[in-house]
Formats: structure tokens, C-alpha cells, sequence
DNA sequence: CTCGCAAAAATCGTATGCAATCTTTCCTGA
DNA sequence: TCAGGAAAGATTGCATACGATTTTTGCGAG
């Protein structure tokens, strides 16, 4: 996959910075995996398919980089990152003790918009689900990344939710890589429960949950080494 | 304070990124409060002093941006980050559901090489603190944030270990501007108790008293609001 | 046909230039 | 004397240019 096949909506929004929106728009190519791990970002031809100089392209990437998303190495650019199985794992770790503790925040801020702002990303994610096709899957992982994200802004710490934003990013990139199939329906019943204790204010029940959750979502992953992870690297793949 | 009144070693491991060590610098520089918060940072004045052109002069200051430690304007350049009380808060709360977790990985993972290391922090911190002087304080918090760094570094997570470079950097930040006193020699013997848990591989009562320890640490700071934050906002302190 | 090496092409790192925006200065009129 | 506003100056946003490094291509020897 290369990523001159990839279209991009115009940047419209103008008035906003340039580069923030291409990081966005190459940050969901890569969740989605519309950009494979491993693929070349080069500065040129980011530009060139945004219209913007090499400079802006730059920035997106730099971004993209601190987020963990893309490597960059000295002269030879940017690419879409490629997570060991080690590096999988701090991520899961690191979800593990944060996220407990962001659902225990959020039981206690939830409001009946914040509420009706849940059921609405729970219907959507459901309705990927009973949807069957190649995007389908894709649509359904960033949905139920997005789950995640809501709760990260409801529990109101602008730290924490950038965090968790990075770390749902990365997560979504080893599920592509390393997921194995279907825990993601049971996933979505666990997103449910975890939004009645969030309703019911019982933090500690939500938070337990969310442990399990993350438990969960993890175990699906099969990260045993498979053909040795330099070949992998030397192969780009 | 002005930037141009400060004054950088030569970038001399000129192999590695320039923008790298020139984000480092002013890390540094920020955190020892070298840099008050609200001055200006010029990308022209940063690329002079460093002897680079504006391009890496930006590209530094864009990192620094992401850690938090410089707000941008679009327009009007880069400041050094000033953060409200709110964001204090929030710094801290984010500490307590990170760095417990921290120390339970760390006391698992205590090599004779790291209790030897941990010492040797110890003994620095002791040394800053038996010093009075202006600047023995600056090097006082950068030594407590050292010993946090350490820490974090042992835990062996490297998306974690990330986190809390950007948490404690922020952290000396606040401590500058709201700290009130000496909880600092405090702070030191918590340390040291916190080492002698690690050492016993006592993960439970190092977690514990880990959060024991930041509580003090925020316990310490003067949050309240004086005179307004828009007032302060306005006037660039 | 394959291997090795040199030339060509592509890509990156960085400096610099120009237009747009913001800030400061200074002048004018009340 | 002071408010208002225009012009000058400073600074940023972005594009482009050029040397340095890497990658690819092409060619000849074995």
C-alpha cells in the first residue's frame, strides 16, 4: 500500500492550522488502516496531496511522531509505525492504569447529556457490528476506540485525555496488527455494562469493568513473535 | 526575564538532532525557572542564541509545545507555559493515577545496579537541599523530579516513562510558581523511604506511600487565585 | 546470469525569502 | 493632554532553494 492511493477530503477549515488537520487526517488513515504499518510518508508526497509545501507536511509528521504513530529515522523519513509485541504490551499496560481510574472521574461528572452523547456512540458502534464488509471491521475499531475518548473527555482532565487519545491511537494500530478476531461484539455488551455503572454513579463497579475490559481486549491479541521481528523491520512490513 | 539574558552551552554532539538539543536546553531551562513562565520565545531570538536557523528553532519550540511547557499563538509565537491552578490540579491528579502504578512496576524489577543509582540521586537531592542559596533551590526541585524520572525509568514502560517526563517537567513548573515552602526536605525523606520499599521489594507500601508522597507534594502548593486569572493572563505573568 | 560499484535520482535537513499578521510608534484632531 | 488611527517595524506562516545523505539504476567484470 502506498500512500498515493489515499484520497483526503480538501482542507477547508483554512483559518485552522494547516498541519494540525493533516496530522488528523493521516492520524485516522492510519487507525483506520487505509495506511498500512509500515508504509513511507514522504515529506513530498504528503505534501503534495494535501497542496501544502513540504514544511507544513513536516509538522504533521513531527506530530504524528511525538504520538507514537509514525517513525521517523535521520534521512531517511517517516513511517507508519509498526509496534513490537513489547511495545504492544506497554501499551495495555499503560491503558490498564490509567483508564481505571479515568471511568472512576467520569462516574462522577456524568450528566444526562453526557449520557445521551454514550447511547448515541453505543448505537453506532452496535449498528458496525451487525454491518458485514471489509470496513465494516475498521469502522467498528474506531468506534470502539471512540467509547474510550468520550469517557477520556468526560472525566474533564485535558492531560489525561490527550493521553488517552494517544494511547487509543497506538491501541488501535496493534489491534489491526496483532487482534485476532471477534471479542469485539463482547466488547461492545462491555461497553454497555460500563456505561450503566457510569449512569448509576457506581465508580468503583465501572472502574472494575473497565479493568476487565482492557483484560479483555488484550487477551484477543495474539503476540506471540512470528518469523522473527527483525525480519519483520528488514522487510517494512 | 528575557531570553536573550540567558546563556546555552554549545551544541557541540552536532550529529544527533539540533532541534533536539535545543528542545532539551530550553527544557531544562524552563524547569530550573531560568525561563519565567510567560516570556517570550522568539523563534528568531531562540535560532540566534542557538545559532541555527528559524526553521529548527520552530521545530523545537514545537515540541516543547506538545509537552506542555510552551503555550503558541498562532501569530504571536511561543511563551513560556504558564498554567493555571486548574491545570495544576490536573497535573497532580494525573500523577496519583500514574505513578503508584509506576512504583509497583519498578519494585519488581530492582536490580543492585538501580539501588545504586537511586542512592547516588539521594545523595544529590540531600546535598541541594543542606545548601542555601538561590539557585540550590532550582536544583533542589530538579533533583526531586530526578528521582521521580528514575523511577520511571526503571518501571521499564516507555510510553509511561514519556508521561511522566512531561508530568514532572510540568510539575517543576507549577512547584515554581505556586509552591510555598519546604515540604521539599520532606519530600526528600519520602524518598528515601519509598527506595527503602523498592529495596524489599515491598511494591504495596511503595505505591502506597508513592501517593502519600505526591499528595504532600500538591498538599504544599498555594492554589488559590490572586487577582484574577484574566488579569494575570493579560498582563503575561 | 549475478555481483559489485559508480552515477543518477530521490529524499531529507536546513537556510532564506516573501507575504500576512501582529505590535509599536507617532502623528493629528479634539 | 489624550484618544484614535495610520504607518513603520517586528514576527510569524509558509514556500522554495540548495547542499547532504540515502536509495535506485545502470553497466561492466567475472
Amino acid at each position: 500500500m502506498n500512500i498515493a492511493d489515499q484520497t483526503f477530503p480538501a482542507v477547508d477549515s483554512a483559518n485552522e492550522d494547516r498541519a494540525q488537520t493533516i496530522r488528523d487526517q493521516l492520524r485516522d488513515a492510519i487507525v483506520d488502516r487505509r495506511l498500512a504499518p509500515g508504509t513511507k510518508l514522504s515529506e513530498g508526497e504528503v505534501g503534495t496531496l494535501f497542496d501544502v509545501s513540504r514544511t507544513v507536511a513536516r509538522a504533521a509528521l513531527q506530530m504524528l511522531s511525538f504520538e507514537g504513530l509514525v517513525r521517523t529515522e535521520r534521512n531517511r523519513g517517516a513511517f507508519v509505525a509498526n509496534p513490537s509485541p513489547e511495545e504492544a504490551r506497554q501499551v495495555f499496560a499503560s491503558r490498564r492504569l490509567i483508564e481505571p481510574g479515568i471511568a472512576i472521574a467520569a462516574a462522577g461528572r456524568m450528566t444526562p447529556a453526557h449520557v445521551a452523547a454514550f447511547k448515541a456512540q453505543l448505537d453506532e458502534e452496535g449498528r458496525f457490528i451487525a454491518e458485514r464488509g471489509p470496513n465494516a471491521r475498521r469502522s467498528e475499531i474506531k468506534a470502539s476506540g471512540d467509547f474510550h475518548l468520550l469517557l477520556a473527555s468526560v472525566a474533564g482532565n485535558a492531560i489525561l485525555q490527550r493521553f488517552m487519545e494517544e494511547l487509543v491511537a497506538r491501541s488501535s494500530l496493534v489491534i489491526a496488527l496483532y487482534g485476532r478476531s471477534g471479542v469485539s461484539s463482547c466488547g461492545h455488551s462491555e461497553h454497555m455494562n460500563i456505561l450503566e455503572a457510569l449512569e448509576n454513579g457506581n465508580s468503583e463497579r465501572a472502574s472494575a469493568l473497565m479493568l476487565h475490559h482492557i483484560d479483555h481486549i488484550e487477551a484477543d491479541l495474539d503476540l506471540r513473535v512470528r518469523g522473527g521481528p527483525a525480519l519483520r523491520q528488514a522487510l517494512e512490513f
